[in-house]
DNA sequence: TGCAAGATTTTC
DNA sequence: AAAATCTTGCAG
């Protein structure tokens, strides 16, 4: 199953108030956070919801990708399995709890090597180059004061 | 030890 | 527009 990772948002870490490595936490639940680069990130929202993210700088920066969907580019059928039938092919991951949905990703992924060769969960180039890259603000954080208005959401289009 | 809130999704 | 649902983080 792969995913075409076309929009995705940028968490700064301690600076972050939308992060949650924000001022420093070092908690459980964040732990991979502040682990290499390359390690999955992945956390339960709103107790029914996955999100996956993949540290991004240096360890020890806490600073991360949250990956929020894309179109699914193989495995329509697990995928269709996972979140359901009757679910457009669109609709299958353009968003980060339906994009762990269908990629079957969970807490048991958190602290995983995306980079390690054996990895269950890696990323790859496909080769295609993006036509525009779009930049906003990011999604679901108006509690966050000012970094709520950050220009850190990226979506593509090719 | 208890409670409020959350990087969302789905349905009424 | 509102509920579903549970873990984390902070107060006491």
């Amino acid at each position: 199953m792969a995913v075409r990772l076309a929009e995705t948002e940028a968490y700064l870490g301690p600076e972050d108030r939308a992060a949650h490595t924000w001022g420093g936490r070092r908690t459980p639940r964040v732990r991979s956070m502040w682990g290499r680069p390359g390690v999955a990130y992945v956390y339960l929202i709103y107790g029914l919801h996955h999100c996956l993210n993949l540290v991004t700088l240096a360890e020890g920066r806490g600073e991360a990708v949250l990956l929020r969907g894309g179109p699914v580019v193989a495995g329509h059928g697990i995928a269709r399995v996972r979140r359901g039938d009757g679910v457009s092919a669109a609709a299958l991951a353009d968003g980060p709890g339906k994009l762990c949905q269908a990629a079957g990703i969970t807490r048991e992924h958190d602290g995983l090597d995306t980079c390690a060769s054996d990895a269950a969960l890696y990323v790859a180039d496909d080769g295609v180059v993006p036509l525009e890259v779009e930049t906003t603000a990011r999604v679901g954080i108006e509690s966050a004061g000012a970094a709520a208005g950050w220009p850190l959401r990226f979506v593509v289009s090719w």
